[in-house]
DNA sequence: CTTCAAGGCCAC
DNA sequence: GTGGCCTTGAAG
């Protein structure tokens, strides 16, 4: 079983999904010392799909820079440093930072707090995933790894939150993939 | 100075 | 165990 490879080459599926979120990145897990470790979130939600809001922010004016005396500025506050470090993240995904915060965790759905261990993900699952590798938790599910992991399930079954997390490319160095 | 992310803290 | 918030230190 491997995870689910949802791409977006599929013209059907609406994909309720962030813009763009990294998914599987074969794990090398330098840390890698249980054989049975080789388990992979299958996505296994039985005909339940997540429900995500998806804000995609930021939709600048397409034209609107007529006047040179109009603050019309308001779209999103950035004081003073703004074009910084998000160049690379921007650059190979087309796509900024506040866009990409602004969507869902790809582990269980919550608001994106930040990059964390690889990928974007909320401060639950950030936490959740540095105890986890930290006390090297060995989590098994009791239901065969078909649990769904949301906001409101994401406390019931580790093992699967966890799997969740490998699937989606958490990893302890981020460097030296 | 600034922002970012890893790890620590600790009430719940 | 969980998760929101804080501190730390690196990078810009
Ligand atoms: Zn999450
Ligand atoms: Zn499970």
């Amino acid at each position: 079983m491997k995870c689910l490879s949802l791409t977006p080459s599929s013209p059907r599926l609406p994909l309720p999904q962030s813009p763009i979120q990294q998914r599987h990145i074969n794990f090398p897990m330098p840390t890698h010392q249980s054989p049975n470790l080789g388990r992979q979130y299958t996505g296994a939600a039985p005909g339940a799909l997540y429900s995500a809001p998806l804000d995609l922010r930021e939709s600048h004016n397409p034209n609107a820079i007529g006047h040179p005396d109009s603050k019309d500025v308001k779209d999103d506050e950035r004081p003073a440093t703004d074009l910084q470090q998000h160049s690379v993240l921007a650059a190979q995904s087309g796509i900024t930072r506040q866009q990409l915060i602004n969507s869902p965790c790809p582990i269980c759905g919550d608001k994106i707090s930040g990059f964390h261990y690889g990928i974007f993900s909320c401060e639950s699952c950030k936490g959740f995933f540095k105890r986890t590798v930290q006390n090297k938790k060995n989590y098994v599910c009791m239901r065969g790894s078909t649990c769904t992991v949301s906001t409101s399930t994401r406390k019931k079954c580790p093992a699967c939150r966890f799997d969740k997390c490998l699937c989606m490319g958490m990893k302890l160095e981020v460097k030296l993939r």
